[in-house]
DNA sequence: ATGGTAGAGCATCTA
């Protein structure tokens, strides 16, 4: 089974290329983050023709997360399980895929360490361990990827110097992500590549930080312990971060999850 | 000269 996850920035500005990239690396599960749709302007007709079925949780111009699967997908549940009412924004999706329940998680990013907007960072990074511990149990098979807008470790930034005092690598962050792995998951990539630096997932639009290599790996597969004795490769596709002739990169490049792990 | 880009959408906001 083949599991990726993706931050599309835009799956209108994106879709010719998810399109092309779904062809060529044919994954069985795609979760998708910033499709930036209301769930009325997401292409299910698209994904279908490509066998892929679909679930949406978007409400605007910002964030928005989906799951396409051409292993089954029940028993979605967008956002929170104990949401009062449709949330202000959409960055939680999940769903039994091919008998495993994957998520499809778009962290709010914190902005600056002073900001409102870090607070709430923290704190729907705590929501989300709780929607775990709720929700599953450690022995099952989980995959909980997507858009964490957290370096796990030093060795997940280009260059640890440049970001004193910078969301995305504070201690407290940190300490949001490591209670996941404590609860019983494993960042995926790490188990079989367990030396940084690198690989990045995430590179800056701007001052052509992709071409001088500085990236961050913000984009992470965080999986039960089950399910990583069972990983045979995790690689982040760089190749999608560059211009394919029409096509325009996304700010970010998919993580692809290979795993000895039959479909049911 | 405190710089740069992309996407939403039409003035800025988000990242």
């Amino acid at each position: 089974m083949r599991l990726a996850t993706w931050n599309v920035n835009s799956l209108r500005a994106r879709m010719g290329w998810v399109e092309e990239w779904l062809r060529t690396r044919e994954p069985d599960v795609l979760l998708m983050q910033e499709t930036k749709l209301p769930d009325e302007d997401f292409p299910v007709a698209e994904f279908a023709a490509l066998g892929y079925e679909s679930a949406h949780h978007g409400n605007g111009r910002w964030n928005g997360v989906a799951i396409v699967s051409r292993v089954g997908i029940d028993d979605v549940r967008p956002g929170f399980h104990d949401d009062e009412g449709p949330p202000e924004e959409c960055r939680l999706l999940s769903a039994n895929c091919g008998g495993i329940r994957v998520f499809s998680v778009y962290v709010p990013n914190g902005r600056t360490v002073e900001s409102e907007h870090y607070v709430a960072k923290l704190d729907w990074l705590s929501r989300l361990q709780t929607e775990l511990a709720e929700t599953c149990a450690p022995l099952a098979d989980i995959a909980l990827c997507g858009d964490f807008n957290v370096a796990p470790a030093d060795s997940d930034v280009w260059d640890i110097t440049q970001f004193a005092g910078m969301t995305h690598v504070t201690a407290a962050e940190r300490a949001a992500v490591g209670e996941l792995l404590d609860w019983g998951l494993v960042d995926a990539l790490r188990v079989l590549h367990p030396d940084g630096p690198g690989p990045f997932s995430w590179w800056d639009y701007r001052a052509g930080a992709f071409h001088k290599g500085w990236g961050m790996r913000i984009d992470l597969a965080l999986v039960s312990r089950s399910l990583a004795g069972r990983l045979t490769e995790v690689a982040i596709d760089r190749e999608a971060r560059k211009v394919f002739g029409p096509n325009k990169p996304s700010d970010h490049a998919p993580v692809v999850v290979d795993l000895d792990f039959e479909p049911v």
